[in-house]
DNA sequence: TCGATGCTACGGTCGGCGCCGAAGCATTGC
DNA sequence: GCAATGCTTCGGCGCCGACCGTAGCATCGA
């Protein structure tokens, strides 16, 4: 079985504050450096370089190193489906701050990001709401799935579903998506292939655009027209 | 926005192997005393008593006190799938072990055991391919339904897929349910309100029972007919 | 009322680990 | 070649927290 050592011995590593703050960093799928991720740890890089070490050594991170650079991402899907998990319970259990927590990088965060792979925050529980209006969509707890009208708009936008393979498991012929509860607005967005899927889609089509050193996006003019027309999605 | 130093105080929580042991022990959904769960951890009560109050402070633990006795159990379903998902990167980056893991408590585990609200292990994962194989559920990667031939087949076995509501968002008619990858088969079984439906069911209809002091469940020779005329569940 | 049981509170010990400064390797560019 | 940059290793400091023994507080049974 799992030992409960080993689950401790995971949970360790993303139970300091500085490798965790460097772990949600990478949880917008990105790659970054050891200098890059000690700065926004907020520690010196010598410091950092060992914490990448044991995380790195542990199967957390992978790293692909380019000249005098060294590129840290996270290994798996796996790991930031357990960092998203840990911080549902953190969103849950956080005292009702004051608005002390809406700085103008909170608030692009809270508007538009991503969450791994797929639209986090307003933009992304816009438009799962918008696809379950139009009955492009049905969840119910802790699942859903696009439904043929759902299937025949992505086809007309050209948003392939099939681009993320599911993890194992037998293939149907359905596309089933996993709703995502949202830590900003606490209601659910699209995650899963689906979510991943759009998201790409609107990346490549210039719809949206990364935050420069965050996992914000914001949504260009372009994409604000685009993301009407397509799914109806109506920001304010 | 959800602060990584929260996100690493609860990870860190978890991150304890007497508190990792405690936190995996109540993954069975059942309320244990102090002492018991400082049994499995293999310290002492007031230690544990220590680390119990960290865990209800928290938010991660909720008690119940009845007489002398204090009953902890997870507070809620979001602890319990954090704890799974840790357990599944671990089992992911987990060195390949001798069979030095197969003792008979883990041979036991393996065979059938329950994961907080459902069932996993042996019997887990030939329920959801008996289902799957039927016809009667389709999975696909994150998520999967319950199809009309089964949801026929449920309402006449009398087991009640509307008994746990979901977890907020919109309701549809549909019946949806969430695969779990088992580390111990590392193939998926069915988790969510149909999985804990059936659970429910299996224990109420004395088709399983709990192994004492274990997640372990053993399958009584009743529910091994059961479940084969049931579901087409071949236990070997 | 009085012991027994379950649990918690306090004080002291000690090992582990997060941190940085300094120094040592690689790689790049001049 | 020689500096500059990015990263790692090493050594030492300091602190947090896990642990237990002892003691104190509730609850139960006689």
């Amino acid at each position: 079985m799992v030992s409960t050592a080993m689950i401790a011995e995971i949970a360790a590593l993303a139970g300091d504050p500085a490798r965790a703050a460097m772990l949600n960093t990478l949880m917008d799928g990105r790659a970054l450096t050891a200098t890059e991720l000690a700065s926004v740890a907020g520690i010196t890089p010598q410091t950092a370089s060992g914490h990448l070490a044991r995380l790195t050594t542990a199967g957390l991170l992978a790293v692909e190193k380019q000249g005098r650079h060294r590129y840290h991402r996270l290994a798996s899907q796996a790991i930031a489906q357990m960092i998203e998990s840990i911080s549902q319970v953190a969103s849950t259990l956080e005292p009702p701050r004051r608005n002390l927590s809406t700085g103008p990088r909170d608030l692009a965060l809270r508007a538009a990001r991503t969450c791994y792979d797929h639209l986090a925050g307003r933009l992304g529980v816009a438009l799962a709401d918008a696809l379950l209006d139009a009955g492009h969509a049905e969840i119910d707890g802790d699942a859903g799935e696009v439904t043929d009208s759902g299937l025949a708009l992505f086809a007309a936008l050209g948003v392939d579903l099939d681009r993320s393979p599911g993890r194992g498991g037998r293939r149907s012929t359905r596309v089933f998506c996993r709703p995502c509860l949202d830590w900003s607005e606490r209601r659910p967005h699209l995650a899963g292939a689906v979510g991943a899927a759009i998201c790409t889609h609107s990346f490549e089509r210039g719809w949206i655009r990364r935050v420069e050193g965050s996992r914000a996006v914001s949504v260009t003019p372009k994409g604000r027209l685009a993301l009407r027309d397509a799914f109806g999605v109506r920001l304010d």
